[in-house]
DNA sequence: ACTATTTGACCCTG
DNA sequence: CAGGGTCAAATAGT
């Protein structure tokens, strides 16, 4: 059962979400009476509202997955009991709790582990903290790789659309065309210090360019060692440059996606970018003078 | 009391 | 049907 205070939350962000969509729209409509306005805010003004509502379905738990996969009928299907009564819980072991420590800045909620056909090391699936009381769909996996026992994969997949700055995030968000899961763009950084990492990265990424012309990608995977504990803020510093949410001074990661057609949103402050609703936008942007 | 993790069950896709 | 991804009850941690 969800807690109450969550539930206010919730509420409290649908309607900030719902008055935000609103106010665009009111302002829209000014800006139509208005022969000198421009396309570009119009354009601006109706992805903010799109935004706005999209972020108040996604509270409502009434998007298309979520009321799919937790239909009434389905709901009586599923976990009514466990068949073998209580479980044993075993302890976090030492690795996994490095693996819990690879933080990258944001605040990650473990869903699900799997062991993964033919990988030694099973895979652990987590998802943005503010998945409910923000919407954001971000959801990263991590595996330690079977080569490299020191090494991790993380796969980023989805952008974080819950604007929680880190401390040491400027001011991006990179967002990326056709955000589907299936289209894949691996960037692998493995290695044992910062140094080499930022040296490895400019022909990873080259070589990372070329599957993304091939898949037209959106996920991006980066495998990165456990640094030990002096070099954290180091590792802080990196993740910074690797994160999917990295910024776009220092990004190769955008330098990347620009290379890709990718768009770069100015700041994660103003605008929560879902890329799905910029590409609708973008395909549809000859049509803006129809409005 | 509340939050986070673990893990068996279930669903979806190929 | 197998494998991967997700859900949510049970449990642990704070």
């Amino acid at each position: 059962m969800k807690e109450e205070t969550t539930l206010v939350e919730e509420k409290l962000g649908m309607k900030d979400d719902l008055e935000h969509g609103k106010e665009l729209a009111n302002r829209l409509m000014k800006d139509l009476k208005n022969p000198f306005s421009s396309k570009e805010s119009n354009k601006s003004l109706i992805s903010g509202i799109l935004r706005s509502y999209e972020n108040a379905i996604v509270m409502l738990g009434l998007d298309q997955q979520t009321l799919k996969r937790r239909s009434p009928e389905r709901m009586d299907q599923r976990y009514k009991k466990r068949k073998n009564g209580p479980r044993k819980l075993t302890y976090v072991l030492e690795q996994d709790k490095k693996e819990l420590q690879l933080d990258d800045g944001y605040c990650w909620r473990k869903y699900g582990q799997k062991d993964i056909h033919g990988s030694e090391n099973p895979r652990g699936y987590y998802r943005c903290t503010h998945r409910f009381t923000r919407g954001c769909l971000a959801v990263k996996q991590v595996q330690k790789s079977d080569a490299d026992p020191s090494c991790y994969e993380v796969k980023y997949l989805k952008s974080h659309t819950c604007n929680v700055n880190l401390s040491t995030t400027k001011s991006s968000v990179v967002s990326v065309p056709k955000e589907e899961p299936n289209n894949v763009h691996e960037l692998h950084v493995a290695e044992q210090s910062v140094d080499i990492i930022k040296h490895m990265k400019f022909e990873e990424t080259m070589l990372s360019l070329d599957d993304l012309e091939n898949k037209n990608e959106i996920f991006r995977t980066f495998s990165f060692s456990n640094l030990e504990t002096e070099n954290i803020t180091g590792r802080r510093n990196l993740m910074e440059n690797l994160s999917p949410t990295t910024t776009s001074e220092s990004g190769i990661t955008n330098e990347l996606l620009s290379a890709s057609s990718a768009s770069v949103v100015n700041s994660p402050a103003d605008d929560s970018c879902f890329t799905s609703l910029e590409n609708i936008l973008d395909l549809s942007y000859d049509d803006w003078s129809l409005i």
